[in-house]
DNA sequence: CCTTCTCGGATACCGGCACTATCCAAGCAT
DNA sequence: ATGCTTGGATAGTGCCGGTATCCGAGAAGG
């Protein structure tokens, strides 16, 4: 397959590729002589993996490049890859600890995990990415006066547990390794906007249950 | 308050706040005279909302006046001019109505609806932006080999529709029709960041449960 | 063999967005 | 009076995701 197949067959345009090539989040096809290169269908899925991540996930190109070296590098288990891709693709502004707000927030979350007996979580609490961005989220909710202290937070929790075990659980349903950690990354890309979708879609279906239509 | 004050007090920069004020996100000050103007309370808290939306909720500035102008419009009732507000957020690309892809997800979506009796969100299909974005984030999901159906997606769907209990619970304790309007921007804005991050630190938390810390 | 077309690679450029820097004249403080 | 600060207007900046243009090497057709 050469560039302009690989162009048709997946709707982006030779131009745009060659950008993805350039900027390393598509490994380059092989080359058969100054003007030819080859692609497989392997370059094809690498292809629609980024652009689903950069239009429906919104990820930078840059983030999009370092999840992918995490993916692709050998010298590391397979389980540590995932994690380290996962990790690497929040975009997290870091919290300003001298800001009051975000004092309050650290202990909220703090008092939260205490309370749900998340374990794990509080071990991971110094070094994970969502953990910063839930103690900014909350502080940035606090500075504009709202509350949102643990124990309203807490079934909040319960119920983002239980979609996490769904999603640990359609994830064991792919047989191979290399599948779990696309699927894996799909999850963490494509499927918020899916929950997201669903949440807004929930909310619009449970007010008109409430008020109706307001007509 | 002049603006040198309600820089420092918001910790914004007078130029973007100068910024802000031309684009029409914060109204102006009660002008004094040439060279001074006032600004009060209300301006401190409009821009500390207009903040929140754009740095936490990453909601670009044109879409942010769209909002504010809905919050704003006296000449709407009070629920019409809460759901123009909320319908004016997200920022969704068209589905490509040509699209196989689109089509099938179209038709799992209707099924999901079907099947959880959501009858108000089938009345909303054709116009809410949810139901727009939950068709193009599964249609994306298709297009890279992974069926996402209607079985699949309803455990979700329900655990969304209690998340959108909670949120009314939690909105109708506050008693004034503003705060509640400013509440459910709000909770459209931080609190999805809010609930994404407890989706994945539940994520770390029953990973780190069923496999250890892979080490 | 020669012409014409297409290919892939390199480079420069573009448009949108969220600011940011500079300038200016009017007023206030000393 | 004089230097500093204020708010308003305008132009510029940096980044980011792409796009347009140019080029020389090869393939295709007669």
């Amino acid at each position: 397959m050469r560039l302009a197949e690989l162009s048709t067959r997946s709707g982006v345009s030779t131009a745009t590729i060659k950008y993805y090539l350039r900027e390393g989040l598509l490994p380059p096809g092989r080359q058969i002589n100054t003007t030819t290169a080859e692609y497989d269908e392997e370059h094809l899925r690498r292809l629609r993996l980024v652009r689903a991540m950069i239009q429906v996930g919104r990820v930078p190109v840059a983030t999009v490049r370092e999840v992918l070296g995490h993916v692709d590098d050998d010298s590391l288990p397979r389980t540590i890859r995932l994690g380290a891709a996962l990790w690497s693709l929040p975009q997290v502004p870091e919290p300003d600890e001298d800001d009051e707000y975000v004092q309050a927030a650290q202990q909220e979350v703090a008092a939260l995990l205490d309370r749900l007996g998340w374990e794990n979580a509080k071990q991971l609490a110094t070094i994970s990415p969502a953990y910063r961005s839930l103690v900014v989220s909350v502080a940035a909710f606090r500075r504009l006066g709202y509350g949102w202290g643990a124990e309203l937070m807490a079934p909040y929790a319960e119920l983002m547990h239980r979609t996490a075990v769904l999603d640990l659980d359609n994830m064991e349903t792919h047989p191979s390794e290399e599948e779990r950690i696309e699927f894996a990354i799909l999850g963490a890309i494509i499927n918020e906007p899916i929950l997201q979708s669903l949440h807004r879609l929930a909310q619009e279906e449970e007010t008109a249950r409430r008020y109706g239509f307001g007509e």
